[in-house]
DNA sequence: TTGTAGGCGTTATCAG
DNA sequence: CTGATAACGCCTACAA
């Protein structure tokens, strides 16, 4: 015994050097003169904590300020109670609704959501979730079906579930919620070959990595090989989402030799470009020719013209997701419907083509 | 020693209830053949580490597809790299584009955006607040200036930086990035007194829990007033911030009495509204009524009668809020201007009163 | 240049 | 119902 060297244990100090306070569970314990174990247990299963301890500790906790520190909590727990939400951009009303309506149903829930753009770079969406994992995200909401092939092997070996928003794909009920773009654009086509179109032209944003657009063009071109028809090559413009450029492609449209009489836009700001350029070039609307979007955006209704279009509940796609996700991590079912039917919103830019 | 009671420690074995992958720093150390704190440093200070190790232990990593755990890291760092972001809401698009950009900016410093929106309600903001505390974010970026008292000690008691945007305000010079929005609307007013008008009226949303809204309230009128001038009760509707509602108190505006000469929109859309309406009803502008907004959409300049707006460069104060935070964060000195001077945009929508 | 070991704040198991 | 204590995965001061 005497012979044993005596070993100082020295205590590592560590200098505080971020900014957090320095009360902790551990302080609120002390305080009361309780265990950590039954601060812990007062704030999580308050239940099964005496009424008296209970009520000290949240004096206790109130008196010093004291927060429980979430990042703790998820080293042990495992989770972190955060989502993370992945999308193209939010200069698009429609994902800038989803991500509105995303974050109140979780706030709602108690998660957190961590957002983050892709600016429609796959490569970068990858980066983006990776870094999302990393942080310990519960689940993950992305933008349409085709992403990175990492993605996959990222998710599927650590189990992480994903919801994939604004596309609908029966092959993988269960992960997506959205429309059929496909088939809602069939529809749109259908109802203006019912009234005798035959000469189609399609403004669109780019289907550079935007698999909802193509699946887009993908119904027009169905619906309309169903008839015999299709968009002739110089009727087919792809270009941005916005209104100068709706303007710009329409007036370029209307320069062929051959002009169309049914004008299929992308999305919405396209279309109120091609119906503003054609107000202005003293195009009669539907008379001369049909103009129809993708999108229901509010001053679509009110324009002089007001626009035929698809409409796409983005706020309940988003809560929809969010609830999804939720269930899932909380081991319940999902049973709702996960396919939002496009509505066909039929306006005044669209009408018989010209005799 | 034969008395000593025998203890055996029975090692507590936690089910992994979650579904993280169980691969850590540890087994890649192990796999490597090196501690734990060789393979830490290999990640967080390479050039500490021989040139040899750090390959196999890049190589280990890679192999077990391993990431290093954020939280964990958080944890003993006192610092998540995560920064929360309250946004009155996502609908409209100013804010939309400034988180866009905060994002952007955040995700090019390694930072991740945690986002909430508080539905211009400051209960639910401090809430949001509390939250992102919790889960603790190193800054944060707010709109506006009147927050809920109990915001203010919350921040200060860990000295937590935060950023107020949309907004710029002299006493508070660093803290806020944006427009000061009395002097716009002191710009804008000034404007309209210099071409003649005489009869102001103002169609604003809400100025409830909206101090950007009140200023620039408070703009008008001090402009008005240097003028001896000021607008009519009946002249001054507020409500909500759509195109239909512009549409809607134009024309109550134009069934009053006397008739304002010059309108002003409290943002775009209410403006986008008051035009249409305008046009609609078969007034012209500016011969009959000058109208003008604030904030500039695309939608703007293509209306058949472009209007006069003052434009907010929304994407340039989200990032420039969160260059900022993170200078702020990394200790660095910011010394660029924070008062982004809002630009008159003057288009045919605004002109000399009738006479 | 590398290893050892303590501790970040919390939860949860197990024993009283 | 409460207390003691071992993790969770990582970082870092200190020793070698």
């Amino acid at each position: 015994m005497a012979s044993k060297k005596q070993i100082i244990k020295q205590k590592t100090i560590r200098v505080d050097t971020a900014s957090r306070p320095n009360v902790n569970l551990r302080s609120v314990a002390k305080l009361v003169g309780v265990s950590t174990a039954t601060v812990s247990r007062a704030i999580n299963h308050p239940e099964i904590v005496s009424p008296h301890l209970r009520e000290k500790i949240e004096l206790a906790a109130n008196q010093l300020g004291w927060v429980p520190d979430g990042v703790a909590r998820a080293l042990i727990t495992r989770r972190s109670r955060t989502i993370g939400a992945v999308f193209p951009t939010l200069s698009v009303g429609d994902f800038a609704r989803a991500t509105n309506a995303i974050q109140a149903e979780l706030s709602r829930a108690g998660y957190t959501l961590l957002l983050a753009c892709s600016e429609y770079d796959i490569g970068l969406e990858l980066q983006q979730v990776r870094k999302f994992i990393e942080r310990g995200v519960d689940g993950l909401i992305l933008v349409g079906q085709n992403h990175h092939p990492d993605i996959e092997t990222l998710l599927s070996n650590r189990n992480m579930p994903v919801i994939n928003t604004f596309v609908y794909d029966d092959k993988t009920h269960g992960t997506c919620v959205g429309p059929d773009n496909r088939k809602a654009l069939i529809a749109m086509t259908n109802y203006l070959l019912d009234l005798g179109h035959k000469v189609f032209a399609s403004i669109a944003q780019s289907t550079r990595n935007n698999d909802r657009a193509s699946a887009r063009l993908e119904g027009l071109r169905y619906a309309l090989a169903e008839q015999g028809l299709a968009v002739r090559p110089q009727h087919l413009l792809m270009g941005e989402w916005t209104i100068e450029e709706g303007r710009t492609l329409f007036r370029r449209l209307m320069e062929t030799d051959t002009k169309p009489t049914a004008v299929v836009c992308g999305n919405a700001h396209l279309a109120v470009g091609a119906v503003l350029e054609a107000l202005h070039m003293g195009i009669r609307i539907p008379q001369d020719v049909s103009i129809v979007g993708y999108d229901d955006i509010e001053i679509m209704s009110h324009l002089p013209v007001p626009i035929t279009t698809v409409r796409v509940p983005s706020a309940a796609i988003g809560s929809t997701a969010a609830q999804i996700l939720i269930a899932r991590l909380e081991g319940l079912e999902w049973t709702s419907p996960m396919e939002s039917m496009p509505e066909l919103v039929i306006r005044q830019s669209s009408g018989p083509p010209p005799a």
